[in-house]
DNA sequence: TTAACTGCAAATCCTTTGCAAATCA
DNA sequence: TGATTTGCAAAGGATTTGCAGTTAA
C-alpha cells in the first residue's frame, strides 16, 4: 500500500505491495487463489498463507473490499466505495455497478414494511449484451 | 417432504421429514449446524452428513432455499419465492422482506448503465426497531 | 536492533463422500 | 426384495495459525 496510508507499526513489504496492485489492477473480482497465482509470476516463492494474510489486512485497512455473492465464493475488489454488482447469467462474469441507485429504494422499503434501512447491496442477474 | 411432492425414486425418510419441518418452522435462517442440533433433539443419533445431504436435496427440489448473505455463512430458508433480506446491524438477525420491491429498479439500472437485468437480490442493512 | 513479516507446514472449519448396514415401499 | 437412505469416519477444499528465520525501518 502507499506509504502515507500505512498504519502505525505496519511495514511496507514487497509481497503486500504486489498483492494490492494485483487486486487494484483487475476488475475481475479475483479469488485468493487467483491473486496467489498472479503474485507467483512476480514473486515465485510467495506463499498462499501470505496472500491470505495480506488480503485480510488490506480489507481491514479499507484498501480493498471483500465481496460475497450468491455463489458463496470469496472474492476481492479493488473498487472502493459502495457499489453493486451485475452477474452475467451466461458467462458468470461480475461487473461493478458504480452508478448510484436512488435512495427511493429505502423509502419504498420503509413504506411497505416499516423497516428503516440505512444501506443496501444489490446483486443484479441478467445476460450482459 | 409431503408425499405428493416426492420425486420418483425418492423415499420418505424420518430424517428428511424432520429436517424439512425444522427449516419450515423457523424464520431464523438457520445454518446446517443449527438444523443438526435441532434434529438431534428428536433423532439423537442423526448424523451431520445426513443433515447436509438432505438440506442439499431439499434445496434441489425447491422445498427450501439456500441463502448466502454478506457474511459468507450458508443458511437455509423455508420461505419460498423470491424475497429479499434485512439484516439488523445491532443484533445480526435476518428478516425476510417478502413485500415485492418494484421493477423500477431494473429500469433504473438499464437507464443508467445499459445493463439489462432480469432479477436481483437485495440485502438491506439497518437497525430493526 | 527489533518488531513486523515471511514461507512452510500443520491445524481448523465446513462440507462432501465411500461404504456397509438399515430402512422404506 | 431391492433401491434409497442412513451413520460413521475419512477425505476435501478453503482459510487460518504457529513457528523459526528474514526483512524493513
Amino acid at each position: 500500500m502507499s506509504v502515507q496510508r500505512r498504519k502505525i507499526g505496519q511495514r511496507y513489504s514487497r509481497q503486500r505491495e504486489h498483492i494490492l496492485r494485483i487486486v487494484q489492477n483487475t476488475d475481475s473480482h479475483p479469488t485468493a487463489d487467483w491473486v496467489y497465482e498472479q503474485a507467483r509470476a512476480v514473486i515465485p516463492n510467495i506463499s498462499l498463507g501470505t496472500v491470505y494474510r495480506n488480503l485480510n489486512l488490506l480489507v481491514e485497512e479499507g484498501l480493498i473490499q471483500r465481496v460475497l455473492l450468491g455463489d458463496g465464493i470469496v472474492r476481492y475488489d479493488g473498487k472502493l466505495g459502495p457499489h453493486h454488482h451485475f452477474i452475467c447469467t451466461k458467462t458468470g462474469k461480475i461487473y461493478d455497478v458504480e452508478v448510484p441507485i436512488g435512495d427511493s429504494l429505502l423509502k419504498e422499503l420503509a413504506a411497505k414494511t416499516g423497516l428503516k434501512a440505512t444501506s443496501y447491496k444489490i446483486e443484479f442477474y441478467g445476460e450482459k449484451t
